[in-house]
Parts: C-alpha cells; sequence; structure tokens
DNA sequence: CATGAATGAGGGTTCATTCAT
DNA sequence: TATGAATGAACCCTCATTCAT
C-alpha cells in the first residue's frame, strides 16, 4: 500500500534506523524549543523529520517519552559541563560554577523553557529535574557541611542553605533566562548576575 | 408538569447572578487546586458548580479566564498579607516578611501549583505573577537603594540583589511546598526554612 | 465553531435528546444486521443517524455498549414472546413454544447474527446471551423435575437434558437462520423444522 | 563484521524453509488458543515464531490464511479420530462416537473457541467448519435412512433430524468446553454428558 | 530465503464552544 | 439569565503490509 517513495535505504539496516531515530529527536527538540511541549504535536514532529506518523511509535511510546529522552540529554550536559573542577580563590571558584551552570542552561534555555512546562503536571519529567537539582544541592552541602566542620561558616544548616542557594541560581535561570520574568531587563546580563549571586552566596555563607 | 429545577430565585436578579458566578468560581478554585490546571474540564467545573454549560460562558470567556480571575483574588492576598509593616530588629523585620510570605503561600499552595503550570505557557498568567514578583522585588529594591545610600550594605546592584532574594524565597515556596521538589522533606520545616533563609538573606546584603 | 445547521430543535429538550438517542440505536441495529458487528464503525453509524461524531459519545460509551443495549431490547423480546403460556395437549405446547422462539429469533436473526459474532470475545454480551438461554434452561429444567417425579419420564438428568434440548433449538436458529450454515437448505423450513425437534424433544423426554 | 544471527543453516533449504513454515505455524497455534483470533496480531505471530516480520507473508497471504491453515489441520483431526468404527450394542455405538467427539474437540477446545470465533465473520472459515459438521450429518442421515427403511425408527426426517443431533452435540461442545457458557458448570462431566446426550439421541430416533 | 524499517490508512475519543429555547 | 443537546476540529494510536537489501 505504500505509494510514496520512502527513505533513501541504506545497506546498513541499524545505521538507517538510528539515523531515523535520531531525525525525530532533532525534529521534536526544535520543536519543542520553539513552540513549546503544549503545541507541538506528534504530527509535527513527524512532518518536520520527514518520516510517517506510524514510524513516531516505532521509536517513542508518546510525547511524554520523546520529551524525556531530549532531557536526559540536556540534564546529562547540563550536570557534566559545569562538573569541572575549577581552581582559584574560593570566590572565584564560586562564580566559575555559577557561570558555567548559567551559560549552559543559556544554551539549552528555549529546551529548558519546555522542562519547567512539563514538569508540572508530568511526574517522570519532574523526577529527572529534581534529581539534577538534587545533585547539585549535594554537592554543595557536602561542601558547606566540611567548612562548617572547619569552622569557616556562619552558623548554618547545610541541607536547607545548600537547597536555597541552588533554587536561587536555578530559579534566576528559568525566569531570566528561559521566561523573561524579570523586571529591567536591561539591568542583567550574564556577567553582572554571575557577580552578583556569587558575592551574595559567598558572603551568605563564609565567615 | 414539573420544569428541571433550576437555582433558588431570588428577588434581586443582580444578587442571583452574583451567586451563580461565584459558584462557579468556587467550583473552579476547588477543581484547579486538586487535580491541576490541564486535568480539569470546564464540563467538571460546570457540574461541580451546579450550573448549566451555557452558563460558563455567560461569565467567563474560556479556562485561562477563570484561572487568571481566581489567580489575581490568589495574588491580591498574598501581597496585601505580607505587606504588614513589621517594627522591631532588622533581622526581626526581615523574618517576619519572610514568614509571612512562606505562610500565605502555603495556605494557597495548592492553587499555586497551578499557577505555576498556567505561567509556563499563558502569557497573562505569566504577567500576573511577574507583577506580583514585581512588587516584592520593588519593595526590597527601593529599600536596599536606601540602606546602600546609608552605607549599611556591602557593595551590590540592588536590582540584581533584590530579584535574586526574591526568586530565592518564591521558587523555595514552590519547589517546596506546591511540588514536593526538594530532597530530605524531614530538614524542612516552616520555622527552620524561615529562619536559615532570612539569616542568609540578611548576612548576604548588610555589613 | 458550529458552521453546518444542527438538527430541527424542539420545544422539549428531553424528548428532542430521546429522538437523538434512538435514531443512533435504530441506524446502528440496521448496520450491524446489515453489515455485521466488525464491519460497523462508529462513522458509519453517525453518518447514518445523521449525527456528528461527538453526539455518539453523549449516549454511548463505544460500539460495544450501544451494540449491548441493542442487544437487551432484542433478549427481552426474544424472552417474553416466547412466554406465552400455551393450552392443549403437551406436544401441542412444546410445538408452539419451539415455533415461537424460532419464530422470534427469525424476525431477529440478522441482528443474532452480530450478537454471536459479539458473544465470541465480548464478556458482556456472552453473559447476557448465556442468562437469556438460562432463563430457558431454567424453564425447562423445572418443568422437567416436576415431571420426573410424576414419573411420566424416562430416567433423565434435568440440568443436562434441558441444557442439550435448548442448546440444539437456539444454535439450529444460529446455524440455519443466522448464518446459513446447514446442508440442503431447501429441506428446511419453519412448520418442518419446528415439528420435527418438537417430536425428538417429546420422544427423548416423555415414557 | 557480524552479521546478525540468522536461523541455523541447513544442508536442506526446503527443509529448513519447512521448518520456518512450521514454526510460524506451532506460534500462531498457541497465540490463537490462548488470545484469541482477535487479540493476536501477526507482530505477536512473528516474534513468537523469532521470525522476521516479511518472513510471514512468504508462506501466508494474511491472518486468516493462516488461521485457515490451522483449521483443516484441527479439522482433520477431529473427524478422522472420531470415525473409529466401535462396535457393540447400538446404545453402546451411540455413546462411544458422542464420546470420541467430544473428547477429541476437548482437547482442542481452546483453538476452537478461535474457529467459532472468525466463522462468525469469514466465509472461509464458515465453509471449513460447514463441511467438518456436514460429513457428520451426512453420516448419522445415511444411518438413519436405513434404520428408516429397516423400521428401526419412529416417524422422522433424517435430514432435519440428522442436523438437530450434530448441532446438540457440537453446540454442548463450543458452548460448554470452548466458553463456559453453560449453568451450573459443577453437574456437567464429560461422562454425564455423554451418556445423557447418547440417551436422548437413542430415544429420540428408535423405536 | 530472510530481514526489519517504514508506511499510512483506518479507527478511536475528547472537549471547548455554540445556539435555539 | 439559564439551559443542555449538538457540534466537529483536533488529536491520538495500531497494525497489516511492502520492499530494498
Amino acid at each position: 500500500m505504500a505509494k510514496t517513495p520512502r527513505k533513501e535505504p541504506r545497506a546498513d539496516k541499524k545505521a538507517m534506523a538510528a539515523e531515523t531515530r535520531s531525525a525525530i529527536l532533532r525534529a521534536a527538540q526544535k520543536l519543542f524549543s520553539t513552540k513549546g511541549f503544549f503545541d507541538t504535536t506528534i504530527a509535527d514532529i513527524v512532518d518536520k523529520a520527514g518520516v510517517s506518523r506510524g514510524t513516531f511509535y516505532l521509536y517513542f511510546k508518546d510525547r511524554e517519552q520523546i520529551f524525556a529522552t531530549l532531557l536526559s540529554q540536556a540534564v546529562d550536559e547540563m550536570f557534566s559541563l559545569s562538573a569541572s573542577r575549577p581552581t582559584g580563590s574560593r570566590q572565584t571558584r564560586i562564580e566559575s560554577a555559577n557561570r558555567a551552570y548559567l551559560e549552559t542552561f543559556k544554551r539549552h534555555r528555549a529546551f529548558m523553557r519546555s522542562a519547567l512546562q512539563v514538569a508540572t503536571f508530568d511526574a517522570g519529567v519532574a523526577k529527572a529535574l529534581s534529581e539534577l537539582r538534587g545533585k547539585f544541592i549535594d554537592r554543595i552541602r557536602t561542601h558547606l557541611e566540611r567548612s562548617v566542620a572547619r569552622g569557616e561558616c556562619h552558623d548554618i544548616d547545610p541541607a536547607i542553605t545548600s537547597f536555597l542557594l541552588v533554587i536561587m541560581v536555578e530559579f534566576t535561570a528559568y525566569s531570566w533566562l528561559s521566561f523573561g520574568w524579570q523586571p529591567d531587563k536591561d539591568d542583567f546580563d550574564l556577567d553582572k548576575v554571575v557577580k552578583e549571586a556569587s558575592a551574595l552566596w559567598s558572603r551568605a555563607v563564609y565567615k
């Protein structure tokens, strides 16, 4: 019943399949980033990928699942990129971690916009984002616990403080970079925000 | 012939209409709070309100609009309640403002969950939340500018710092109270979070 | 969004609704009878009923449910019609019961064809048919038990015998009237079949 | 480069092909018996058979055709097994024929369930079952015609009576063994049913 | 002979919205 | 004002079948 020509066939079926899958992923990623999750239909995705409706379901169960796949890629990159062990003074290290985070986020900001949309109603995606956040929080928390033990800090609760600081930077990123939800756009540039947030962080925690 | 029963007729038609409208609003508010925005249909709302489908459209254009109406009520309460002018030391004032905010948010947390959902794709609702946030930011900013002028602060950018601090408290509220997106639930109780956030805030800003 | 004219509106909405529902039922009944269950789509039904796709779902959950509704009507009629208490000799009474059954079945034979189709895979419909059969079986069984007690019968097991006799007549009806699954069509006419089956029945049971 | 593994190669290609075909048949037979016809997809069959989708179409045109193939095997066995010429008294011979039929049916009951499903809408399968039934009917009919000629019988129409008796036993088998469509399960065991049906049959026909 | 990626027709279902009464 | 039956666009998803390798 197939009347229209199909994709250029290849010798290697596996490679062909991988390419199709990745074409669908690329199409979905672009659409989620430009139109958001809700306005992206499966029809949109397969049109853009140049494959048929049925092909989508060969690789993904539904829209949520392809989204989760894309998200886990983004999340992996976000964590690994910001994991570079910086050197220098404490202040420099804090700054460079925050800068790495915000820069990485900025590259993904359109997609992260969708991610927050989906996280508000899909438990799986919420969990993925929670876990990413959790990794950052844990890293900070461990660090704070050590500093506290060394007597370098004010009297803080490392669990709550690490949560507060991570939330501050993360949702600054969402609000400012993904949604434009801040007043006075012009006051904000990445360098200034990184500096201000890092200084705040440093004074809040260390003696 | 017994007609299908309608609402109890009143002397004052206006009052009756107002009551119908308010029944719809109450039903919607409950549903948005329990099921979230996406899973609440207009059919659900009119069923719960005990009015007919058509009646909904007499008072509201669509689901977004009734949501916006409810949101503006919540937003008004959130701003006015946290506006109580506290007395006492600076630290006490910061704490009592943060406590007022988080307590008010907590009362609305189920509805605010929906509010964040909607804000991720509806410009009108996003704007309403932005404006609420803007009021808080402005209040802090003005305050910081005065304190800076008085030389009481570290070297901060009041625009960015006020944004960072408001975001920190606001999204702590969403993440923790509305979505349960934090690790180690047991470490968190309202008093501890208020204290920790306020101390952080104070040290970050004031000399 | 409704652009095309809708059904002629009526003063009495209830009556209008009942009429729509019944139009859908009539359309479905005709289609199931002519095309069978599998080849009848919901699109077919609403087209034939002259209503829109959505209207179907206002009255019925799915194809199985509308089928079950139609079946229960047919089943009711089949049982009540064959329930007429006949008078006359035993042989006459047996014949008239069998004739009533086969004549009623014949009127419904096209629909019963679908009923057997559906019963082979839908538990609900299978149960409905089973219950109808059960009523016939019970009636015969009770009768046989009394006759056995009076010593009028051969040595029979009323439970199994009543089952065998009912199955014989019922599936003669399906095979012959609904499906045409018998050889030598010309040997069969209703009168002959009724006489033969009744005589067989009588000799098999009574001394 | 390691190719994807294929079926164990054989000296004799024909044998290999026959084995593939038979693997598909076996898989299909199991699936039809467990899940019924409608819930068995071609994907299920090839998965279970361990062959690729395309291979199915090398051997069978569609699901109906593979089903018909399996059915003709079952039908052959059912007729030949019940064809054993029994000796002994008339009553013994009737009983042993009925017992052979019901026992054979019982072994195939899961598959016969599917057979009835398919027969309700597929003319080919309906015909195959009709022909099997026709053979039984013809056998009985011929026998009855001879008995009538010999004056051993009541005044019966051999064509109709043979049909009635075959239908009775056949659909007792479907209803009871394949579908469980009888009340009072506990009253039924194969021995009792065989005895009761045979006695009924005997009294109904012979003087 | 065997493969399996790709196809797309074909069906299903929901729900915001209208409009005659 | 209030009603609620009717609408139909907009989605979703499955699965038999093909065909280049």
